[in-house]
DNA sequence: CATGATCCGTAGCCATTGCTACATTTAAAA
DNA sequence: TTTTAAATGTAGCAATGGCTACGGATCATG
C-alpha cells in the first residue's frame, strides 16, 4: 500500500504564476504614481523608486513595452498604454486595500507598507473581498 | 524647486530579500512534511509536491545543501539539517497561522491554501503577531 | 543473479532580474 | 555655440529557477 500525497501542487503553481506577473504589476503602478507626482516618469525615477540600477529598469521597460503595457521611445519619458493604465488602476486599488487592511488589523504603517508590497500580489479575488468586508466593519 | 519622491524603495528591497528566501522556506517545509507523511523524502516526491521537474529539485537541493539547510547524498533521500529543521518549524508555524487567519476571515479553504502559499513569505513579525491576536478573538 | 523499471544526476538550453563598465544622446551652462 | 553634466542605452557577467534529453545507479522481481 502506497501512501498518496495530497494535491498540494496547485498552490505552488499558482504562486509561481503570480510571481511572474509581479514585476509588471509593480511597474505600471509605479509609472502611474510617478506621473501623478512628478508630471512624468523617467527611467531614473523608476530606478530610485525600486532601488535598482537604471539598467535593470531599462530592460524591464523594454519588455513591458513589448507586452503592450508601457509606451517608450529612446531617451523619452515612460508612459502607460491603455492596457497598462487599466492594470495599474486595478493593482493600485488592491494594494491600497491590503495596506489599509493590515493597518486596521493593528500593524504599524511602516511594517504595513513593507508587508503589503509583497502580499498584494498573492491576494486573490476571494481574499480581497474578505479584506474589503472586514474594512467596512 | 525639485519635487522629492517618498522613500518607497525600502519596501521593494525588503520584498526582493524575502523572495530570495522563499525557495529555501518552501523546501525545508516540504521536506519536513514529506518525511512526516511518507517516512522519507525523495527528489521525485519534492518534484511532485511542487509540480516541477526532478532536475529543478535536484539543483535546488544541492544549493540548499551548500547553505547547510539540507542533508543529501547521491541517490539517497533528502533530510533536514539541524538548521533546516529549525527553519522548517518556524516557516510551518507561520504558514499555519496565515492559513487559519484567512479562513477565519471568511476565505474558503481552497483559496486560503492558494493565497497563503504566497502570502506567508511576506508576513513580518508584526503582521504575524496581529494575525495571531485576531485568531484569539 | 539478471534485468527492466524507476530514480537521480548531468549537460545544456532559455527567461528573468540583479550588477558594472562604457558609449551615446540630450539638455543645461558657460 | 561650445562644453559639460545628466540621462539613457548597450555589452556582457552572475545567480536563480524553469525545461528536455540522455545516461548511470538502484532496486524489485522474475
Ligand atoms: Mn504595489
Ligand atoms: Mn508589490
Ligand atoms: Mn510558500
Ligand atoms: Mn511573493
Amino acid at each position: 500500500m502506497v501512501k498518496k500525497v495530497k494535491a498540494r501542487s496547485v498552490p505552488f503553481s499558482q504562486t509561481r504564476a503570480r510571481h511572474a506577473n509581479e514585476t509588471a504589476e509593480d511597474y505600471v503602478e509605479a509609472v502611474m504614481e510617478l506621473i501623478a507626482e512628478l508630471g512624468e516618469c523617467r527611467v531614473l525615477d523608476l530606478a530610485r523608486y525600486f532601488n535598482v540600477s537604471h539598467v535593470t529598469v531599462s530592460r524591464i521597460v523594454k519588455r513591458l513595452h513589448d507586452e503592450n503595457l508601457l509606451h517608450t521611445m529612446p531617451y523619452k519619458p515612460v508612459e502607460l498604454t491603455v492596457e497598462g493604465l487599466k492594470l495599474a488602476k486595478r493593482v493600485k486599488d488592491r494594494h491600497l486595500v491590503v495596506l489599509a487592511f493590515l493597518m486596521e488589523l493593528g500593524v504599524d504603517k511602516t511594517n504595513a507598507e513593507i508587508d503589503s508590497e509583497g502580499i498584494e500580489h498573492h491576494v486573490g479575488s476571494k481574499t480581497l473581498a474578505a479584506m474589503k468586508k472586514f474594512l467596512k466593519k
